[in-house]
RNA sequence: GGGUCGGUGCCCGAGUGGCCAAAGGGAGUUGACUGUAAAUCAACCGGCGUCGUCCUACGUAGGUUCGAAUCCUGCCCGGCCCA
């Protein structure tokens, strides 16, 4: 199967430009490719794995892959998807962002030396130098303003009643001028998106044919969505980020084992590095036992490891295997040891008996106040061990577990784990 | 610049002097059922260890009133129309 045919049985090609001269382009050997991530936070999230590892796919199939940090069109804010203008970030918070993400987008691909090198570039390297005179000459003189506001991305905000800003409508402009650099700086033909990006990309096509006179292409990949095609990569508590400071490992791990069958398939397809005819005898493998959730662990281990390391992705492995895997109140102290490591961990007052759990809960992370706390009591969600508390949520000295740990549950799958400490 | 309509809780959106922590929907949380899934049903869904004719909240700052999300004035922001 050749890396087309590949992409397209996994679900991954939405929509190309001339798909047989691509096909063509990609037998005579390597090419460039390159995908652009915009620096509107301090980490990536989920969401944007498969754009790294749309890369990744084409680089173990032997081309050259350039990650773009957005250092530029970060200040300016891509309008599309939405329907109200961006607040610009300032200067000191995009800084911020674009060396955070650089960090994250050198992890996925291959850096060393060679044919199929990847190369991490900054689209405000080339970006922050242009005047504006130079813009307007080589880069707005080849765009109609009839052209830009039949884009879907323009359109809509045009329609919106909030409009949009000279500022964003530009936008489109500055990334077709990033693909038209890296076209001619480092012979990169072929631009990779987001279905969302298809205007944007292809803009640079057209800019590339205009300006040089040559055959660029734009190919895109379906965004992911859930079940219910609701924004992907939500859970608790907000996105769910590469950076481990922000989702740690385990919770990482805990969004994909999460997954509900009817997606699986899906994200397996869309993110896994395995082989395609893998994948299929694992679904296979599933829809026999779903209950065993072969699949989701599967890609929970693939792409924790893969995001965060070996170590950290076993880790988080077993520290659920603890939580889910039977009767955690029973565990050992090196069991609960791993969990402690792995689950938001909280000192315990001293001394127990009698403590409230509310403020445990909160320092947890898993709830935001006293009030809630109280609810959450009253509906019976929150465990001590294998206890329910009662509504006033007071603690017993019995509730400590081997080891003298506290294992605090809320609902069906967030804990918090207690530890006194022996003073001296 | 002029006119006009609007700015309500996480989002959408009702409310046009007291019955309003504010209808309804969505999102979210929890419970039941399960498989760390989905669907379904139900409850909850600003805060306070004091649960109250309490505090905070209906763009913002004042004012009228016994009492304001609701009325008045200034300001800020947005849509549309005119210039």
């Amino acid at each position: 199967m050749d890396l087309l045919a590949d992409l397209e049985a996994r679900g991954l090609v939405h929509d190309t430009t001339d798909l047989a001269a691509l096909r063509a382009r990609l037998a005579q050997g390597p090419l460039g490719l390159y995908i652009g991530f915009d620096p509107t936070a301090d980490s990536l999230h989920v969401g944007h794995l498969v754009g790294q590892l749309f890369m990744r796919r084409f680089q173990l199939a032997g081309h050259r892959p350039f990650p773009l940090a957005g250092g530029a069109t970060g200040m300016i804010g891509d309008p599309g998807g939405r329907s109200e203008e961006r607040n610009l970030l300032d200067d000191e918070t995009l800084r911020h962002n674009v060396e955070c993400i650089q960090r994250q987008l050198s992890r996925l691909l291959d850096f060393e030396p060679g044919p199929y090198q990847a190369t991490l570039v900054n689209n405000a390297d080339w970006t922050a130098p242009m005047s504006m005179l130079e813009f307007l000459r080589d880069v707005g003189k080849h765009f109609t303003v009839n052209q830009m506001i039949a884009k879907d991305s323009v359109r809509s905000r045009i329609e919106s009643e909030h409009g949009i800003s000279y500022t964003e409508f530009s936008y489109m402009l500055l990334q077709s001028n990033d693909f038209r650099h890296l076209y001619e700086a480092h012979g990169v033909e072929l631009q990779a998106g987001a279905s969302d990006q298809w205007g944007n990309i292809t803009a640079g096509v057209e800019l590339i044919r205009r300006r040089l006179g040559a055959q660029a292409f734009a190919i895109t990949h379906p965004l992911m969505v859930k079940s219910d095609g609701s924004k992907f990569g939500k859970s608790v508590g907000g996105a769910v980020w590469l950076d481990p400071a922000r989702t740690s490992p385990y919770q990482f791990r805990q969004f994909w084992v999460q997954t509900d069958d009817q997606m699986v398939g899906t994200y397996l397809n869309m993110l896994s590095l395995r082989p395609f005819a893998e994948i299929e005898a694992l679904l296979a493998e599933h829809a026999g036992a779903p209950e065993r959730r072969v699949a989701q662990r599967a890609l929970a281990d693939e792409l924790t490891a893969m995001v965060h390391g070996d170590d950290a992705a076993r880790a988080a492995a077993d520290a659920a295997a603890v939580l889910f895997g039977g009767d955690p109140s029973t565990a050992s102290a090196d069991a609960l040891g791993v969990v402690a490591a792995e689950v938001p961990s909280v000192p315990l007052p001293e001394p127990l008996d009698g403590a409230r759990v509310h403020e445990l809960l909160i320092a947890g992370g898993v709830a935001t106040s006293n009030s809630e706390v109280s609810r959450l009591l009253a509906q019976g969600a929150v465990r001590a061990g294998n206890r329910v508390l009662d509504a006033d949520g007071l603690l017993r000295a019995s509730d400590l577990l081997t080891g003298n740990f506290l294992l605090l549950r809320k609902g069906k799958r967030d804990f918090v784990v207690g530890k006194i400490f022996p003073r001296g």
